[in-house]
Parts: structure tokens; C-alpha cells; sequence
RNA sequence: GGUCCCGUAGCUCAGUUGGAUAGAGCAACUGCCUUCUAAGCAGUAGGUCUUUGGUUCGAAUCCAAACGGGAUCACCA
């Protein structure tokens, strides 16, 4: 309809105005609620044309679309803005043709080109908690936004399988890890315990021993005992304690962490792991089937995780297999002038052309950094995938530097595709406490946040009492939908790019704008259209619409530009809002109109034809959040 | 210190090419279930949009500075 009105006003520009006008100066929004109108024309912008009072220029204004836009009941002006009312007909013709495309608001599958959408991407040495969960959902949710405005999408991930951090759970598994009377050590077949927490267990427990034995050593430099440490850390200490002199407590605070840092750097235990690393590399084979093992307990961990938290991904990446890729490009790099070498060897990009700065690519010992291996994965996945088109990685705003580098590097080195890479970048989850911060045992466990939820979810549903004719695995279904969906709304509904406080309590609410508040509406239009025995058929044009209905029908037709906007901004955010939306001005309607009851056949048929199509439009946008939608609870 | 991000109601957040009297939810208070699911609806109260300048018909939105918070500046990932 606004582009028709666009249209018709341009082509009737040199009648109106005098002369053809800019497609710009014609501002269209949606009317302000607590005014009458459906569609608003900003006038402002023809005042200067038209050399007249801004009622002067809309009323002018109104009487030619008035007269010549068809679909147009009449307009209002009032204070510079021509408010537009639709017919009613025009709105019952909007609703059919909803009515009509079970994918209404979706593109046409594989009218866009290929996306890879890269998410999750944990390390193997721990379990999943809070953070993964709010980019796990965004990047699941932002692969199903973009299949749904018609690309075809590639789930990844690249799973850190490798590094020292590995090899620290590793080898503490190997010291710590009690003998049982069959000589085994611990594994999750002889605790029960999951893979991952199993291994994440003793990546703690090497944590704990490292810091014992650095204090340790710190404690013999305190009383002046410096005969295991070598000289150069001698000095270093010195004059690390010297530097502390009349400094401010912070300022002592942080060179207190230097020291620590070499203390740590001294323990027995950190250069086993690092002997543990080389042999790794060197394929060694015990430490091989060691890693193999434990990986494959961490990853039968996380599947399960991943199940239950209803995502999935068409191809994996490990890093043991790329960890060595990228330097052939950057030797080719190297050769075309974009790198450089130094003396050392090691090799450099300049950046600051760019305002950013010189950035490592190569080590001088010829070993890959991060950057190598990212720039090495990219170049293959547009290998393997040949179609493919771009990607977008689900990554911490921590990082946002280093793609901002790694971006640019891709485009120096000739890859056009490059600028169809995007960093989604979203921020940390805080805790009303604070930052997590595992040290402190503050992070939150991703299976136990989702346990938690699903209990939480499971007593208030059975305090509700809606569960009669449900059997035992229907409302174990029930309360994971609730539990789960809640949880996922909660961390989408906020802007991606912004940092989010992670509320326990509210996380679980089931008022206001939450997860179950949508789901219960979806169950009450189910229900209600069940007990009408509700047909989909031609809806009668005589009727007359209620303004709570034509709001309905108003905010239902801003679907599919909502969703081309959240596609385009990468914001399940976006989509989140207006189905909140959707669903408040559906409850207005419910509470003040009768449905199944009303005695007017044609206003019932109309009634539920809108409620059938809310509950299309809802159960489309959360399954595209990722949120179940029950059909009762 | 350099670079980047953020600052809207007591709290958590919307507010997308600059547009009307800045909106929700939670918390507080008032009403509404003999009627289609009250996980709901209607209402009251709550604001110097961090501050100060600038741009213009018009600024929460754009620009500059200040203040406050965060991230990042490794031959770590």
C-alpha cells in the first residue's frame, strides 16, 4: 500500500507539487496508536515546496489522495502529518490472502544465495554454560531467520579440540583421577558423570594444583629463596617488587598478577602440560588415544547438551585439522606484498593505513597463531562449499578487533567474498553479581540452567493446572517447552549487540513479556479454534471491523518486513519484539470480544479467521526464535 | 594511554534511513473469572532520554567535548 501511495504521488508530482519530486521527500511510518489512521504521511518535508502552512500542504494533500488512491477511506491532518485510514475492505483482503499462504512472510527456499552460519564453537576442555547459551540461540536463531527470507544456510561449528588447554585436563585426569578396584580411572561409564563435566573436572582440578604450587614459589621468593629459578626471573621478580614502590594498591594489585604470572610459569606442572603439548603435535600415541578419548567423552557430553537444547549443525570443524592451515596463504601473501617479514621471521600485516595497528600472522618459528588458522578456515569453507556465498560468525564482542583484522586481511589477499563476511557480535551476559568468572565459581552451567528451568517451569504449570487429558510424557513435553522456550526468548528479546544482565528470577517468569507468555497464547488460539471446529473459508466483506481487530490485522501484515529487517540486521531481537507485540493486541481483542460464542456467524468466522492466522503468524515466529509452541498448557 | 562499544522510569529493556504528548515488562497500587484457558485484560503512579554545546522546521536518534561503565591492545585463543 505505501509504495502504491509512493508511486502514485511521484507520478502526480508535477500536478501537486509543480514539478517531479524526489521518492525521498516522501517519508511513510506507521500512525501513532493514540491517533486515528493506518498509514502516516510526514508532511514537513513539502511545506518548502508547496511555500505553505504545513495544514496547508497535508490538507491539499489529502484531498488528492482522497480522491485518487483507491483503498483509501479518508485522511486526517493534524500537526504537519496526514494520517491515511484505510478501508476495511482493504484490511479483510489482507487478512485473506494471510489466510491463504500457509508461508506467509516467508521467501521462497534457495531464492538467496548460500550462508554459512558459524556458532557455538566451544573448547573441549570444559562444559557449555550461560555465554554458549545466548550464542548458541542467537546464531541457531539468526541460521533459521535467513533460510527463512530465502537463503540456503550451512550450520557450523569449529570445535577447539586442541591446545594447551586441552592437554591441562588431560593431564591432570591422568595424575589426579582416583584408580578404581578394577584399575580403571574415572570415566563417565564408571561415575555417571557427563563427558564434558567429567573433563571439565579436572581442567579445575589442574587449575587448583597450578595455583598451589605457584603459590608455593611465590612464597620462596617472598623469603628471598631464589635457588630453583632462573636468573632472568630472578631479576624479573626484582624489579617487578621494585616497580611497587609507592604505587597505589591497584597499581601493586596488577604487578602482584605479573609475578604471579611468572610464578605460574615456573610450576612443574604447567611444563608438563606443555611437554604433553609437544608430544601431541608429534603425534605421540599414548597422549593421542588419551586426547581421543577424553574428546570423545566432552563431545558425547555436548551432544547431548545440543539435544536438549533443540539445535544442530550440517558440518563440523575441528581445529586439530586447520590448526595448520593458512600458512600457505600467507606465504603466498607474503610473496604478493601483503605481509612482511621480519628479521626474526615472523611475519606481519601493517594496518596502519587503516587505523588499526601491525598484527602477527606468522610466528617466527613458522607455527600458525589464531589469525593463520582463521584466515586458512575461511579460504577452505569456501572450498568445500563452492556455492557459498558468505558467512556470518557468531563470536563475542570480544573479539570484535580481531575480525575487524581478519576481514581485512581476507580482502587483501584478493578473496571478494570478504565483504560478505560478517562478525555477529554479540555481548556478555552479566550476572546480577557481576561478571562470571570461573575462577570464582561463578559460571553458570548451561545443563543445569536448562534443568532448572524446566523445573521451575514443570511447578508453576502443575500450580496452573491445565494439564487433564495430559499424560506423563505429554507434560514432561510440556514443561520442557515452557522452560526452554522461556529461557530462549529471554536471552533473544534483547538487542544482540548489547551486553544483557542475565536475571535469574525474571528468566523463568512467566508474565509479561516472556517466552510462556506467547506460548499461552498460541495454546489459547489452538484450543479455541478446536472447540470451534474452525474452517479455513472466504470471509465476509460486509463486516465491519472493531479497531482491535484491525490492529491485529495491521501488525500481521508488518510480518514479513519484520522479518526481512531482523534478517537483514541479524537481530532475532527484532522478531522477538513484534510477536510480543502481536500477541498483547491479540489479548486486547480476546478479553473484549466474544469468539466461539458470538451469535453473528460472519463476525465468529472473521473472528477466528484472525485467530487462526495469529496463531500462524506466532507459530512462525517462534519456531524461527526457536521456540516450541504447545498447543494447550 | 591508543582504539572500539555502551549510558532511556526504582530494575530489565524497546524506541532502525531525525518526526506528533519518549513506550513495554517487572516491582507498587486499583479494578475484572457463574461467560471461548486470569500464564490474561483494563487502569493509577513512575522521565532533566548521563551532562554541555552544535547541526535544523524538528534531536533519545546526527556531530563535538566532558563524565560514568565495559571490551580490546600477546610470537594466547
Amino acid at each position: 500500500m505505501e509504495q502504491h501511495i509512493r508511486q502514485a504521488i511521484l507520478a502526480a508530482a508535477p500536478e501537486l507539487f509543480g514539478a517531479p519530486i524526489s521518492e525521498s521527500l516522501i517519508q511513510f511510518q506507521i500512525t501513532r496508536k493514540d491517533v486515528e489512521g493506518d498509514l502516516t504521511l510526514v508532511v514537513f518535508p513539502f511545506v518548502k515546496l508547496l511555500r505553505c502552512s504545513p495544514q496547508e500542504a497535508g490538507e491539499k494533500l489529502k484531498t488528492w489522495i482522497e480522491a485518487n488512491v483507491p483503498g483509501v477511506s479518508h485522511c486526517i491532518v493534524i500537526n504537519g502529518f496526514l494520517n491515511i485510514v484505510l478501508t476495511d475492505a482493504y484490511w479483510l483482503a489482507q487478512l485473506s490472502q494471510i489466510q491463504m499462504s500457509p508461508n506467509y512472510g516467508l521467501a521462497p527456499q534457495n531464492s538467496k544465495p548460500t550462508v554459512m552460519v558459524e556458532y557455538a564453537s566451544p573448547n573441549t576442555n570444559k562444559p557449555l554454560h550461560l555465554g554458549h547459551l545466548r550464542n548458541i540461540f542467537l546464531g541457531a536463531s539468526v541460521a533459521e531467520i535467513l533460510h527463512a527470507v530465502g537463503h540456503k544456510v550451512v550450520r557450523t561449528q569449529v570445535i577447539n579440540d586442541r591446545g594447551i588447554h586441552i592437554c591441562k585436563s588431560m593431564l591432570a585426569w591422568e595424575k589426579f583421577s582416583p584408580v578404581n578396584a578394577r584399575g580403571e580411572r574415572e570415566t563417565p561409564a564408571n561415575t555417571g558423570l557427563k563427558g564434558d563435566k567429567l573433563v571439565g573436572k579436572y581442567y579445575v582440578e589442574f587449575d587448583k594444583a597450578l595455583q598451589k604450587e605457584a603459590k608455593e614459589i611465590m612464597a620462596q621468593w617472598q623469603s628471598g629463596n631464589f635457588s630453583d629459578t632462573p636468573e632472568a626471573i630472578h631479576h624479573a621478580v626484582l624489579n617487578f617488587e621494585q616497580a611497587k614502590q609507592g604505587k597505589d594498591e591497584k597499581a601493586c594489585a596488577a604487578i602482584d598478577d605479573k609475578i604471579k604470572e611468572l610464578a605460574k610459569n615456573q610450576t612443574q606442572i604447567l611444563q608438563e602440560a606443555k611437554q604433553m603439548l609437544v608430544k601431541w603435535e608429534a603425534r605421540d600415541p599414548q597422549v593421542y588415544l588419551l586426547w581421543t578419548t577424553m574428546n570423545g567423552w566432552v563431545y558425547a557430553g555436548f551432544d547431548q547438551t545440543y539435544a536438549q537444547m533443540g539445535v544442530s549443525f550440517d558440518k563440523l570443524y575441528y581445529e586439530s585439522d586447520t590448526f595448520l592451515l593458512g600458512k600457505d596463504q600467507v606465504m603466498e601473501g607474503l610473496k604478493n606484498g601483503v605481509f612482511y617479514q621480519k628479521t626474526d621471521g615472523s611475519v606481519w600485516i601493517d594496518l596502519t593505513a587503516e587505523g588499526l595497528d601491525e598484527k602477527l600472522v606468522l610466528r617466527s618459528d613458522g607455527t600458525a597463531v589464531y589469525m593463520t588458522q582463521d584466515i586458512g578456515t575461511a579460504i577452505d569453507r569456501f572450498k568445500d562449499f563452492p556455492d557459498l556465498h558468505g558467512m556470518v560468525y557468531t563470536v563475542g564482542n570480544e573479539q570484535d578487533y580481531h575480525f575487524k583484522v581478519l576481514f581485512l586481511i581476507l580482502q587483501k589477499l584478493g578473496y571478494a567474498w570478504a565483504d560478505n563476511c560478517f562478525h555477529l557480535s554479540y555481548g556478555m551476559v552479566d550476572l546480577p553479581s557481576g561478571k562470571m568468572k570461573s575462577r570464582e565459581g561463578t559460571v553458570v552451567d548451561a545443563d543445569d540452567l536448562m534443568a532448572e528451568v524446566i523445573e521451575k517451569a514443570k511447578a508453576m504449570t502443575q500450580e496452573r493446572g491445565h494439564l487433564d487429558g495430559l499424560n506423563e510424557v505429554e507434560r514432561d513435553t510440556l514443561y520442557a517447552q515452557i522452560g526452554l522456550g522461556g529461557l530462549k526468548y529471554y536471552l533473544l528479546k534483547v538487542d544482540p549487540k548489547k551486553r544483557m544482565l542475565f536475571n535469574p528470577e525474571e528468566s523463568i517468569d512467566l508474565t509479561g513479556n516472556t517466552g510462556p507468555f506467547l506460548q499461552y497464547a498460541h495454546a489459547r488460539i489452538s484450543t479455541l479454534l478446536d472447540k470451534a471446529n474452525y474452517q479455513p473459508a472466504p470471509i465476509a466483506e460486509r463486516v465491519v471491523l472493531r479497531p482491535e481487530e484491525k490492529e491485529i490485522v495491521k501488525q500481521l501484515a508488518q510480518f514479513e518486513v519484520t522479518l526481512q529487517e531482523a534478517a537483514k540486521g541479524y537481530s532475532p531481537a527484532l522478531l522477538a519484539n513484534y510477536t510480543y507485540e502481536l500477541v498483547k493486541l491479540y489479548n486486547t481483542f480476546y478479553q473484549s470480544v466474544k469468539i466461539v460464542i458470538e451469535p453473528d456467524l460472519e463476525v465468529r468466522h472473521l473472528r477466528l479467521a484472525l485467530s487462526a492466522a495469529v496463531k500462524q503468524v506466532l507459530a512462525q515466529s517462534l519456531s524461527l526464535l526457536g521456540v516450541e509452541a504447545p498447543s494447550r498448557m
